[in-house]
DNA sequence: ATCCTCCCCTAC
DNA sequence: TAAGGTAGGGGAGGAT
């Protein structure tokens, strides 16, 4: 806070330099902020609603029936596979196969944090989260790479403007995932299949998708589907697909 | 009974 | 060399 600054170290005696701690406090706040991946992620939520509204006001998304005048409603849930290590993949082809994580940090020490990583990387055990010091221990070959916000905004920005062309009915989650309604607009796994391959086309990256008659359902079904993939639980197997989802 | 604020937790 | 922010759900409990 630039009235805790003046108290900083090194600004003890009266010579007149007061206002370089200050200066230099809004700095540090200023960079902190605009490399923070969380603050990204927590910010774009807001940032949807204009998104959706500028695409909505366009009036080509088709409406759903409404929940009343279904028996089954169609319920998609979809996310981009490792979205930000995916980006990077994509600025650099050579990363196909390899494990890779997104870090500001690659050191063997420290507490940088992992934001995501790709599926070479979490098959030896490597998650968001993560401190990339332990990341390097579990894989030593790992490769680190930056961050690209401006890329997640575009590719998620291209994400929303497929959905919509799709259904009027999304809803936002996150910069890399939302849920469709697609109830009486067609056969919802042939959906899925069309909106990853717009988005594959489009971005080279890929989103994987969930299908069935809730959101709950759909979005569980979405993690069955990754990576790469597409998955259906039809109402009728609803309570076995349930039953057997295994603990942790 | 309802509404509100605070607090804890969780998912991104 | 690191950038642990943000929104929302839901329970506790006080005010009305
Ligand atoms: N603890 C976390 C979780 C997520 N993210 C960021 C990086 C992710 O790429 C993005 C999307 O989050 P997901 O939970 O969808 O994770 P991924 O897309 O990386 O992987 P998955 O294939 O499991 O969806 O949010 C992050 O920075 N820190
Ligand atoms: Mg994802």
């Amino acid at each position: 806070r630039p009235s805790d600054a003046t108290c900083g170290v090194g600004n003890s005696n009266s010579n007149g330099k007061a206002s370089l701690p200050i200066r230099r406090e809004k700095d540090f706040v200023d960079t902190f902020f605009s490399n923070s991946r969380l603050h990204f992620i927590g910010s774009w939520k807001a940032n949807i609603d204009g998104v959706m509204s500028a695409a909505l006001a366009l009036n080509k998304s088709p409406q759903p029936l409404p929940a009343t005048e279904c028996k089954v409603r169609q319920i998609i849930h979809v996310d981009i596979d490792c979205f930000f290590a995916s980006v990077a993949t994509i600025v650099n082809p050579t990363l196909e196969g390899k494990p890779v994580a997104v870090c500001h940090s690659d050191h063997s020490n420290g507490t940088a944090e992992i934001s995501s990583a790709n599926y070479e990387a979490r098959k030896f055990g490597i998650k968001a989260g993560m401190f990339m010091s332990k990341a390097k221990e579990l894989c030593p070959q790992l490769v680190r790479v930056p961050y690209y916000f401006e890329k997640y905004q575009e590719i998620s920005r291209a994400l929303y403007r497929i959905l919509l062309r799709f259904s009027a009915q999304v809803q936002p989650i996150s910069v890399d995932e939302a849920f469709v309604d697609v109830s009486g607009l067609g056969d919802s796994m042939a959906i899925c299949q069309e909106v990853r391959a717009c988005f594959a086309k489009e971005t080279g990256i890929t989103v994987s998708a969930g299908a069935s008659h809730n959101m709950l359902l759909a979005r569980i079904a979405t993690k069955r589907a990754k990576p790469n993939g597409a998955f259906l639980v039809p109402s009728d197997a609803a309570e076995a697909f349930i039953g057997e989802l295994p603990v942790g």
